[in-house]
DNA sequence: AAGGCGCATTGATTTGGATCAAATCGACAG
DNA sequence: CTGTCGATTTGATCCAAATCAATGCGCCTT
């Protein structure tokens, strides 16, 4: 099985092993719904491979992607008896799933444990703070901007660091993730790479004026 | 002094005795500052009377309130080396303080405790996509009526339930939470009061027709 | 009573991004 | 190679909220 390296990078090996025995390894293909906002929240997640898209939805269909999930992450930690929002595969993804009951169990037994998972949190927490500043106070160009050098940290900090920025959403979840719609995030893209200060490649984007981006994103 | 009574309620009486022997009582003038957003991160806060302005402020003055603390609500959880944003009283605000040491220390030896913050942590991310939504795909009277029943409730759990929502921030904290300019809060509020609502009444908004307000926050 | 000072409201105008409407591109099936 | 379908780009127009600009209203202080 994949290492869950980053929650349990300061367990101990029996407590590790512990977390293994009760980790289903589990495969979603593309497309495929992990959970449902609304629903009974049965399980816990920690991702292994791939990327997955966490969104809520308004009744009259308005979406808000509450966030990408990457390697290392954990989903459903804010759980309460039902989840707060949806999560669904892009591509193909590997996952390690808890039950609820074996989540709360091991949680209980294991402060060590805890401790990750609140630092976790509140990094998320912290993630989600300046999420409100990016779509509350930022124009277009910077919603973008600060998407693009966010992914490419993200990446980097799993061992993939390169100008390359992978995008294997599509326009509409960016869109969705910055409050915009697809047409301003397509015509902001074509624009910052007229201007250079991007190219896009399929799957992706080349960072080409990385410093005039940091100077927008400041 | 006053009972930490939101984070404390699951504890011994010997943890909460500890636990208020490390609490620093302390009073805050309205405007003063409890902390600022960069600044070394030296204490942890509880609220225990007044309303706390949490917000974060881009280099060229744009603004981002990112909550308002209540009573019994926590400051400083998501703590790095530094603060993620600043907080500042909004009237007299009276807290306990705890130094970073002693909270890391009181969290390593009580796991009771770290559930709680725990707990904690995870229902303030729930708020805090929920607030994402709104600020990516609500419209300002949405947003405004979002916020009303949105601080309602928060008053109502706190054991003060009135169709009167008291609003001690100024138009300008609002504009600020919401992702808008003071004049579109002012207008708005106007358009509502016109329409019965709400009435506007001084140091708040008296909530007239819930029914419509829930409709619309569906 | 008069002046000053923050807030808040109201009005006129502008604009960034949304909406409406076609193309264009690419991947894949036949 | 050709048609189809979804995703993306591009163009024209519109509009909700921002900006610019007074004005009004409490509430101090003098």
């Amino acid at each position: 099985m994949v290492r869950l390296v980053s929650v349990c990078a300061s367990l101990t090996d029996d407590e590790l092993a512990l977390l293994e025995s009760l980790a289903h390894p589990t495969q979603f293909a593309a497309g495929a719904t992990l959970f449902t906002q609304g629903r009974e929240a049965h399980s816990v997640y920690n991702v292994t491979a791939g990327v997955v898209r966490l969104y809520k939805l308004l009744s009259d269909g308005r979406r808000q992607v509450v966030g990408f999930a990457l390697p290392g992450d954990f989903l459903g930690l804010a759980m309460r008896d039902a989840y707060g929002f949806s999560a669904d595969a892009i591509g193909e993804v590997s996952a390690c799933a808890f039950s609820r009951g074996a989540y709360t169990a091991l949680v209980d037994a294991k402060p060590h444990l805890l401790k990750r998972l609140h630092e976790f949190a509140t990094h998320e927490l912290t993630l989600a703070h300046e999420q409100m500043m990016l779509l509350g106070r930022r124009t277009a160009e910077e919603k973008l901007i600060c998407f693009l050098l966010g992914m490419q940290q993200r990446w980097a900090r799993l061992g993939k660091p390169s100008v390359t920025v992978p995008l294997p959403m599509t326009r509409q979840d960016i869109a969705d993730f910055l409050g915009l719609t697809i047409e301003t995030v397509s015509r902001t893209f074509t624009r910052l790479a007229r201007e250079k200060t991007i190219l896009i490649v399929p799957g992706g984007v080349r960072v080409m004026n990385p410093e005039r981006m940091s100077a927008v994103a400041a």
